[in-house]
RNA sequence: GGCCAGUUGGUGAAGUGGCUUAACACACUGCCCUUUCACGGCAGCAUUCAUGGAUUCGAAUUCCAUACUGGUCACCA
């Protein structure tokens, strides 16, 4: 009995070899320097920042060098899969632009090095195993949980390393005869890499983000196939696939970190040459006086989700990322403002090494700033696509009044220094609701200085009766400055300034009684803007109604 | 607990022995501009780089120790 005997039996349909593999995924025909980097999500129904701040990385890496950038599903696990979940992935990637040049979704394979979705690649990752198992470097074992859990007592109580590996790894020294036996008697059993490691031996690993780190070689025996579905595990499946796949980069959390050694060990054992790590810093949030990891189930903004049900346009969510990226974009995009992100040359030494906090409010102003430079039309297609979406009569309206809205958007937009005020589309509404008689219906006017009603009648009255002209924006002005002189107030704020005592009020405060009778607003844009856009007719409406209410 | 990593203002951070009396940006505060708000302008915001020690003419930058924070130690990825 030998090895091969063993392999036969627990693969006996298994005939490609590794070599043929080789053969089927050969090098890929790319010049010199150029990166092939992946997004190797697991289907969890759930699209983590984190994971998409490692995908962004992965684009922006390939991008720079004109290489691939390539998706592939980890569906090992398949008590935690979730139906939609690819579809999730799909859709914001697409969203975001940030798509792969090969993928396999709905039945279609793009790309010469697929399957892209691991269950399909059992028999791949089942010749790869039978390999290692015919050169005695991974064997059947039988051990069962419990038997695990007490090993992992009796070490912790010993305060041993915990683990499956030198002395402690049983199984290993199971005869061929007996686990060929064991294995026709129907026992359950996984398979484990044999590791030739010395856990005393250090060696010298290249992180591109980190640095040059020390760590001890890997001495565990790692489990490499699942007993009841015969699929891999991570550690195994990213050994064959961005083998066989080519992938140069490996771009992922730094969780990962631990278990280099692992990898390395695997790509050794078949003689191949492990990809270059990129590990990522968790993103991480603050919570009183500690950080922690940012959380799927405390915090919503963990989630892709979030940021497209708020409405951020999707540059700005990629640019607050960038930032946290590599520091250094925020000052190469204000240098550089006709660029955009895919131009920026990304430095993995220059990642934060330590977590990375992700700031709503830095989010917030990217955002405010990002909008600021679009024109009327961009910010009315980027609000039409969020309404349809989340506030369908906000989107009726809108599409009702589309030359109206655009105007409306365009207020004091085309000048150098654009208005700020919308950090997400979701915002819109709640700063122009009053543009539109449908929404415009207050219970409440945000009254400054002047409260009196009669004197509120008074200056309506007298502005709609004699000054009202929006044809030109100093001419209207004048008109407002003539109404304050006639009333008393004071139409020069220099002179109020130094002497406010001399009048009842200033031409701010008449400004303002117009502002919040036609807007409810004591803050609003530009107020000539508005009335021009509002005309004649519907402000006497709202100023009549306004009376009544009075 | 073992192993690994990190620790510079409220926040993201630049910085690898003298150019740093610590860049830039966000936030915040004050003033100015101004018909409101916003924008914009100006100013302020770490005498100090977790703590202690060492090396050096000189340290945020090198070394050692301590503390704290995070990661990991699954038939999860």
């Amino acid at each position: 009995m030998t090895n091969k005997d063993l392999a036969d039996l627990i693969f006996p349909n298994i005939t490609k070899t590794v070599e043929d593999y080789e053969k089927i995924y050969p090098e890929r025909d790319l010049p010199e320097g150029v990166y092939v980097t992946r997004f190797a999500p697991s289907p969890t129904g759930y699209m983590h920042i984190g994971g998409f701040y490692q995908a962004l990385i992965d684009y922006i890496i390939a991008k720079n060098s004109n290489g691939i950038f390539y998706l592939r599903n980890e569906d090992t696990d398949k008590k935690r899969e979730v139906e939609t979940a690819v579809q999730l992935i799909m859709e914001t990637l697409n969203k975001y632009k940030i798509i792969p040049d090969e993928y396999e979704y709905k039945e279609e394979i793009i790309g010469n090095y697929g399957p892209y979705i691991q269950s399909e690649r059992i028999e791949i990752y089942h010749a790869f195993i039978k390999r290692l198992i015919e050169i005695g470097r991974a064997y059947p074992c039988f051990c069962t949980k419990e038997t695990l859990e007490d090993l992992r007592h009796n070490q912790e109580e010993k305060k041993m390393r915990t683990g499956y590996y030198g002395r402690f790894a049983k199984c290993r020294s199971i005869s061929i005869e007996e686990a060929i036996n064991r294995i026709k008697n129907g026992e359950s059993y996984v398979i484990r890499f044999k590791s030739l490691g010395d856990f005393n031996n250090k060696i010298i690993f290249e992180d591109l983000a980190k640095g040059r780190l020390s760590l001890s070689e890997n001495d565990i025996d790692e489990i490499i196939m699942k007993s009841d579905t015969m699929l891999p595990t991570y550690h195994f499946a990213h050994v064959v696939d961005d083998h066989l796949m080519h992938t140069t980069h490996v771009v992922r959390g730094e969780e990962w970190l631990p278990s280099v050694t692992k990898h390395i060990e695997m790509f050794k054992a078949f003689g191949f040459k492990p990809p270059k790590y990129i590990h990522t810093p968790l993103i991480i949030k603050k919570e009183g006086d500690s950080v922690r990891k940012i959380s799927k189930r405390k915090d919503p903004e963990a989630s892709m989700s979030y940021y497209e049900e708020k409405g951020y346009p999707e540059m700005a969510v990629i640019e607050s990322l960038m930032t946290i990226i590599n520091s250094n974009y925020e000052e190469w995009h204000n240098a550089n403002p006709e660029k955009t992100f895919l131009d920026f040359k990304f430095s993995p030494k220059k990642m934060s090494s330590s977590g990375a906090l992700y700031d709503l409010e830095k989010l917030n102003n990217i955002s405010k700033n990002y909008i600021s430079k679009l024109t009327k039309e961009e910010v009315y297609n980027g609000l039409l696509k969020w309404t349809k979406e989340y506030d369908k009569e906000f989107y009726e309206l809108i599409t009702k009044y589309e030359d109206y809205t655009k105007n409306i958007l365009n207020i004091e937009r085309e000048q150098k220094k654009p208005r700020k005020d919308y950090a997400s589309y979701s915002e819109v509404k709640g700063q122009i609701f009053y543009m539109y008689d449908e929404l415009y219906n207050p219970s409440t006017y945000e009254w400054v200085n002047i409260t009196d009603k009669e004197e509120i009648n008074k200056i309506l009255n007298i502005y709609i009766d004699k000054y009202f002209d929006v044809t030109d924006k100093e001419v209207w002005f004048n008109n407002i400055k003539l109404l304050t002189d006639e009333l008393g107030y004071c139409s020069n704020m220099k002179e109020y300034k130094e002497n406010p005592d001399n009048y009842k009020g200033s031409v701010a405060d008449i400004s303002t009684v117009l502002r919040v009778a036609l807007t409810s607003k004591s803050m609003t844009p530009d107020l000539y803007e508005i009335m021009r856009l509002l005309g004649k007719d519907r402000i006497i409406e709202r100023i009549k109604k306004l009376e009544e209410e009075l």
